[in-house]
DNA sequence: TGTACATCAGTGAACGCGCGTTCACTGATGTAC
DNA sequence: TGTACATCAGTGAACGCGCGTTCACTGATGTAC
């Protein structure tokens, strides 16, 4: 049956929500259209309603992933003073519950290697939500005064994908925390 | 028909070394094992007389693959001096050739998201990985003197990792080649 | 050493299954008069 | 304002396809005598 239009953009952004958080949990290979369908309390076949083809949802789902990832941060940033703007970033990124929750967190942690391979919207959206991460980054750093803040940024981006990732490949939560908390006290020495 | 003992291992060995390289390549749930049995020469009805399972399969591929890693960062670590050994394994691991050629490459980088997600072999094999490399990592910076080595471990493996995967993020060389530079420069700065 | 037989690596067809996508259909909503 | 019709979001069956895995078969190799 025809819905309004207002109950067909819900439903549009009710799909992208819940493959958002599909995608990051379980791959994008690892969810099937069907399965983000009944996610969002839907059947299957309504899908292409919607969206041109599953990858065209992935960048989608990539891009929503990436925007509240990047208000998060921001957030974090703004609670505290100046000087202090990095850490709290740093703080928030490095967190255990982040570590946990793969399915709430930076899409390149959990979709980088995949979004790598793929050639399609999803490799783009990536590529974008890096870009807004690095300036994000950027522009605390120099808002802290610090110097070489675009080369800085590079550094800092890459240790918090790369701690988030290794505290979540150990196995014990020891090993775990050691890694967020090592990686936090590497970037900001001697920044 | 029936090979020889020797042959039968051979055999064994040519699909575990094809298979690191197309599961870097196109990620595990990105090759079929028919696709790997035909890169190793032979037909996929004779994989499993060699392995349980494709999961199995991809564990042994995991493994062999972190052994090159290990032997070839070793190795760049062994022709200089000790003060500039942990420059010298920064600089093998961050350089534009590992960044172009994940199939070649590290494990993590590449397979990294998708072994957070399994629950079989695959997971403990990329544990064991990290563990040796940061093993590594944290005895190149005890032979430089570097203090706290086991906690700056953590935070080299972490930018290393992350510096690689951002890299083949982007899609221009320019930003390619920056953020492997800068990561670099991040990491020595730290020490 | 020679022979007869058991073994088993490799082949290619077949299996059941789940995937992304398509399609005819339904019926509430939006629109034209 | 009321009515008749067109639209289209959502349903559920169906599609073709590729996947991981199984199996009967082949024939060279290893083994027992």
């Amino acid at each position: 049956m025809k819905q309004s239009r207002e109950k067909t953009l819900q439903t549009r952004q009710r799909i992208i929500t819940a493959a958002s958080r599909d995608f990051r949990e379980k791959g994008i290979n690892g969810v099937g259209v069907a399965d983000l369908m009944q996610s969002a309390g839907l059947t299957h076949g309504g899908f292409y309603k919607h969206f041109d083809s599953k990858d065209a949802l992935a960048a989608e789902a990539c891009d929503a992933a990436f925007k509240v990832t990047l208000s998060e941060l921001t957030q974090s940033t703004n609670q505290v003073d100046d000087h202090e703007a990095i850490q709290a970033l740093v703080t928030a990124y490095l967190s255990r519950a982040h570590s946990l929750h793969p399915e709430q967190g930076c899409a390149i942690a959990a979709l980088g290697s995949e979004a790598i391979r793929s050639d399609g919207q999803v490799k783009q959206t990536m590529a974008i939500g890096v870009e807004n991460l690095l300036d994000l980054i950027r522009s605390q750093l120099t808002r802290q005064g610090v110097h070489d803040a675009e080369a800085k940024a590079h550094g800092v981006l890459a240790s918090l994908v790369g701690g988030l990732l290794l505290s979540r490949t150990v196995p014990t939560s020891i090993q775990s925390k050691a890694i967020l908390n090592d990686t936090k006290q590497f970037i900001l020495s001697k920044l």
